[in-house]
This record gives structure tokens, sequence and C-alpha cells, in this order.
RNA sequence: UGGGGAGUCGCCAAGCUGGUUAAGGCACCGGAUUUUGAUUCCGGCAUGCGAAGGUUCGAAUCCUUCUUCCCCAGCCA
């Protein structure tokens, strides 16, 4: 069950117990696949379908993918996966006001990244709501036929007016009883282009006095004139999300649609469209249920798609993928890992209770991924000179650092030890507080990979700072000898040969938000934001680094995960940006 | 004050067709190992399941009342 690659099961939701349950009754085992999307008579022609189950990952493509979208794609393609399922990639584009080719492109990229695909059972399952158009348009007409929508000529103030109140019932529009015929003919009409944008809408007859107001008669289609990105100028009549959804997880044969819950209340309305038309003959039995479960809120993290663009048009950050966004493209800059996204989503489970997930967790997620894929590499982010006043001047040593301390098999590189090096600052204290271990006047500690030192003095600036530390070598102690470890030490501080070193940028990342629930208590989210979120600095790298590649990750021991910038890395000149720190039970 | 949801350890979350000591993860606290104050490993961590009543031999699980929070009045999704 949890043997090798294969991470160990997710644990038990609400969710996979109903998958559970449908597979267990066979609910689903009579569905039939032509192949296609379709409609009952073209599914009826198809082989019974190879697939266990059908989930669909349907983004509309106006913007791009948050971390709030990695737990739903999580979910939709990993019950595929675990099920023996297959999940759609579903762009639900029935609005052509918003949506674009730019976005189509980074979603799919982006969720090919997270390591998921929708090639399954011979055939690719990449879809587009507006490829059902034409169906759409026909269940309407069947919708009107049957007597179950009338075209409304109220503006749409007079709708909203009429809609009645939370506690109020709505009042009939007067063309809810128009003939039937006549409907019929004004929705052609608005398909024909003959009336105005606005002047009419077509809605489904239900109930004005519903207890539920999404069932007081609903728009189902509008008039929009507008270019869409993929059926070009053909309609001017578009069909709104609540009466397409349900349509185009019907039409791909979809078993479990999963979805927020702010779309609760709708359900009832997904259910009437599919029962409607499924009466009408139009859409064949078994028919897809909706179930809800709650979205990610993640402390000091905004994930509204209006904040979202809010930051980035208002450049408090430099674009859609800078690195301390929670998009997907920033995090994946960061150098987030897939992997860590996958464990993050087992890891938080899916319920239907609202629940703010601490940001740690995530970072967790990507420290355990990092930690077991990322080799090792040696960093001074902020040198400091350290003299081995009794080394020979002139020469130089090697000194073998392992690549991964948990995979020999990843073999040793060799760093060059010589009399001037750079340490870091905060490894010498010029008068050590209570516990600390490191460098300080007559204190001992290991060169990682090298000797042990001793102190014994250090050099201060006109301000005070130090610039220089002096110590003496131990010459017996040199890690890998046999005398290494007849000196204890309990320090063991990292530096690199100032005469080997290279300098190159890091950015050091910080949370974009100081407060963990930004915007609350009636603060504005921008007023929030962490001054400090990012520190440019230049560092003092050991030579092996310049020949990483961009999305390339290490640790920089004793630091953290660091990766080879995306965007602004070059070969043999490579930035790098802080993904995350390693624990540290010191300074806290 | 209409309708729909949710309240189990600091944060998540199983369990909820009633039945031994209320899973598990993260965090946290001890301790061991460690040439990363990292990792790893051991141990600890809810007489309690929003509150109050009730049913029952027995309730987080059933009933009643109360309470807190979230969502819904786009020709957005």
């Amino acid at each position: 069950m949890s043997s090798d690659k294969t991470p160990v099961a997710p644990a038990a939701n609400f969710i996979r117990n109903i998958v559970e349950r449908d597979l267990e009754q066979g609910t689903y085992a009579s569905r039939r696949w032509s192949g296609a999307p379709g409609d009952a008579s073209q599914q009826a022609s198809g082989e019974p379908d190879p697939a266990k189950i059908r989930t669909r990952f349907p983004p509309e493509p106006n913007g791009y993918l948050h971390i709030g979208h990695a737990k739903s794609i999580c979910l939709n393609f990993g019950l595929a996966r675990d099920y023996g399922g297959v999940c759609h990639m579903r762009f639900d584009d029935t609005n052509p006001e918003k949506e674009e080719q730019e976005y189509v492109d980074s979603i799919k990229d982006t969720v090919k990244w997270l390591g998921f695909g929708w090639d399954a059972f011979d055939q690719s399952h990449l879809y587009f709501a507006s490829n059902y158009f034409d169906f759409m348009y026909r269940a309407a007409e069947a919708l009107i036929n049957n007597g179950y929508a009338y075209v409304d000529q109220q503006s749409a103030e007079d709708m909203r007016a009429n809609r009645g109140t939370l506690t109020e019932s709505g009042k009939d529009s007067p063309w809810r009883n128009r003939p039937v015929e006549e409907s019929l003919h004004l929705f052609h009409e608005m398909r024909d282009g003959q009336h105005a944008d606005g002047s009419m809408v077509l809605r489904a007859k239900i109930d004005m006095a519903s207890p539920n107001i999404n069932l007081r008669d609903p728009a189902i289609y509008r008039i929009k004139r507008a270019h869409h990105h993929n059926t070009g100028d053909k309609w001017c009549i578009y069909p709104m999300y609540t009466f397409a959804h349900p349509l185009e997880d019907a039409l791909e044969q979809i078993t479990h649609s999963i979805c927020t819950l702010e779309f609760e209340d709708q359900r009832p309305f997904y259910d009437w469209v599919l029962e409607r038309l499924a009466e009408a003959g139009l859409l064949a039995n078994p028919l897809p249920k909706q179930y809800e479960f709650s979205r990610l809120n993640l402390t000091y993290v905004v994930l509204s798609k209006r904040k979202l663009i809010e930051l980035v048009e208002n450049k408090h950050v430099s674009g859609w993928d800078d690195p301390r966004l929670p998009t997907l493209a920033g995090a994946r800059r960061r150098g987030y890992t897939p992997e860590g996204f996958r464990l993050f989503a087992d890891r938080i489970g899916v319920s239907k209770s609202d629940s703010w997930i601490e940001y740690t967790i995530l970072e967790d997620c990507m420290r355990e991924t990092l930690n077991e894929s990322a080799e090792r590499r040696i960093a001074v982010l902020d040198p400091i000179r350290l003299v081995i006043d009794n080394y020979p001047e002139g020469q130089s040593e090697d000194c073998f650092a392992p690549n991964h301390p948990l995979k020999p098999e990843l073999g040793k590189r060799t760093v060059q030890l010589s009399k001037e090096l750079w340490i870091e600052r905060e490894d010498f204290m010029e008068a050590p507080t209570k516990g600390y271990f490191r460098l300080f006047p007559d204190g001992m500690v290991r060169l990682r990979y090298g000797y042990v030192v001793k102190c014994t003095g250090f050099e201060k600036d006109a301000d005070g700072k130090v610039t220089t530390v002096h110590c003496d070598y131990l010459p017996d102690t040199k890690s890998g000898t046999p005398g290494a470890d007849s000196i204890k030490v309990k320090g063991n501080i990292h530096w690199v040969s100032v005469n080997h070193a290279y300098a190159a940028e890091i950015r050091l990342y910080d949370r974009l938000f100081k407060e963990a629930h930004p915007g609350a208590a009636d603060r504005n989210y921008l007023d929030d934001i962490n001054p400090d979120s990012v520190h440019t600095i230049t560092a003092q790298l050991e030579p092996a680094l310049k020949e990483a590649q961009a999305e390339e990750r290490f640790q920089f021991e004793r630091h953290g995960y660091f990766v080879a910038d995306k965007r602004e890395s070059k070969a043999g000149n490579p930035v790098f940006n802080r993904t995350v720190t390693l624990r540290d039970h010191w300074h806290k």
C-alpha cells in the first residue's frame, strides 16, 4: 500500500468515503463512454466506461492558479489516481469578457508541474466548456419547450427588485407565463443578434417564492457581444455558470463533481437542471453529483483573486510570479516543490469546516521534501573574515564535503581550506550569551569538514563592528583523519575560503504579510504588508555553486533551502532565492 | 429575524447506522543520537468532543433547546 514511490494513502475524508461507497454499490457501473463528451444518445453508443470514476478540475481561465487551487487539484486528480479513474482538465470559459489564452497555457503548465496529467485510457482529457455551447443551446431550447424556461425582458434593476430579499419572497416577472412559442422565438432572436446586450435574458422557471434565492428563476443565458478566445464571434449569447456547469459535468460523464462550500446553495439547481434534461432524453443516467468541501485558508496569506490582482497591479510585488506571492508560479520561483504541495494537501485533509491552516505547515512540507532531495552546499550570507594565524601563508588544502548526508551515493565534493576564510558574522560573539557554543575569545569550534580552531582574538572597525576574527588551528583534528575526534567541540561552523569563494546575489524572502489574518479587525490588508519581506544580499559562495542550473535546489548548510531563480539566473551566474530556512531551536 | 452549512487538543482531522483506554498529522514539552543548534529516534500531550437538558445499562455519536461562526439577494464563477 505504501511501497517506495507511492505516498502513504491520504487519510479518510468524507469525499473518499462517498467514492468508496459508490464504487462498492456500483452506482456508476452502468455508465458508457463514447470516447468524447456527449449527450445521452452519443454516450449510449459507447463502451462501458473504463474509468471507475471521473472527476474534473474546472478553472476559469481568467487568472493565475494559487495555493488554494493546489488543494483542489490534488483532491480531484488524487481521487482519480487512487480509484482507477480519470480527472478531466476542463477550462470553464463561459464568460468571454474575462478569459485569455495566456491563462490557459499557464494553468496547464502549473497542473503538470504539480505532477498531474489528463492523459488516461489512451486519450487526452483536456476540455473546454465553450466546446459545448451548441449542446447548451439545445438544452435551453428543450427547457423552454417543456415549460421550464422563459425569456424575460425586465431590466436588470427590475429583476433584482423582484427577486425579493432573504426574508421576503420574490414577485413573478410579467413575462413569466408568456407562451412557449414566444420564448422560443425570442431566444432564437437573441442568438441571432436581434436584441441588444442586456435587453433580455433566458430564465429557468422554478419558484419566485423559494426560500433558496438561487431557485428564484435564475438567469441561464445572457446576451453579450464579445469575442470569445475559443469560439470567436460565433455567439452573442452565453450560458451562465450555474446552467453550464452541470451540463459540462454530465456531457463528460463526471461522477463526482467537487467544488467549494459557497456552491452548496446551488446544488438544488444543479440537480434540477440535470433532472429536467434527463427527462427530456438529452442526458444519460446516472447523473453527476456535486459535493462541496471547504476552501483553503492560510495564515499570513491572501488568496482572493481581487487582492492578488491588486498586489500585482499596484506593484506591491514584482509580478504574478513574485516569489513572495501565494500563486503557484510564485511558489515555484520561490523554490517550493510539487512533492511538498502534494504532501501538504494530504496533511491538511478535506472537510466542510471553515479552517485556517497555519502557514508553517506548508513550510514544513517544503522542508520535509527538500531535506530529502536537495544537495548540500556552503554559503556565507553575512561574511566576516577569519584568519588562521598559525596556518601557512599561500597554502591551501582539500576538504571533503558530502553532497547529501542521507545519501552517501551522491558522493563528496572538495572545498579548499586556506589561511583566510569567510565565516558567518553570527558565528562569533565577543561576549557569548548563555548557551552559545560557537566562536568567542578562547573558545573552540570545528570548521565544518576541516579543523578544530581556537579563537585568539578579533578586530573591530571604527563603528565597533567586528571585521576579523583570529584563531589557531589544531593540526591533528582534520575531519576524516584518525585523530579528528581527539578533541570534542560542540560548535561546528561553516566557512568558505576567501581566495576560492565567489560573491553572488541572494534574495532572502520572508512572509509578505506581518499579520496572521491580513485585513482582519477592520484593517486594510495592505497595511499589514511586511515592509521587510525581501532582503537582497551579496553572499560568499563555494565555487561549485557557480554551475547551478535554473530551478536547481540546494540546502545551504545551517541556513535553509535555496533555489537558483528561474527567471534571472544566467549560465555561470545563478541568482538564488531563499525558499525556507531550516528549523532553528536556538534563535527561538 | 428566510434558506444552506460548520463547531472534536494551540492548528488540521478521523470517528458520528450509540458499546473496551476519543485515531493520525503538525506544533509544543522532555530525552537519545548527530561534524548542519538541521535530520532521525524514543517518550509525553483532550475523564474531554460549542453549551445545557433528555433518552439509554452505556452517547462525541440519538432527541430537545440554546449558542457561535461561515455562505446566499451578479444578466460573475
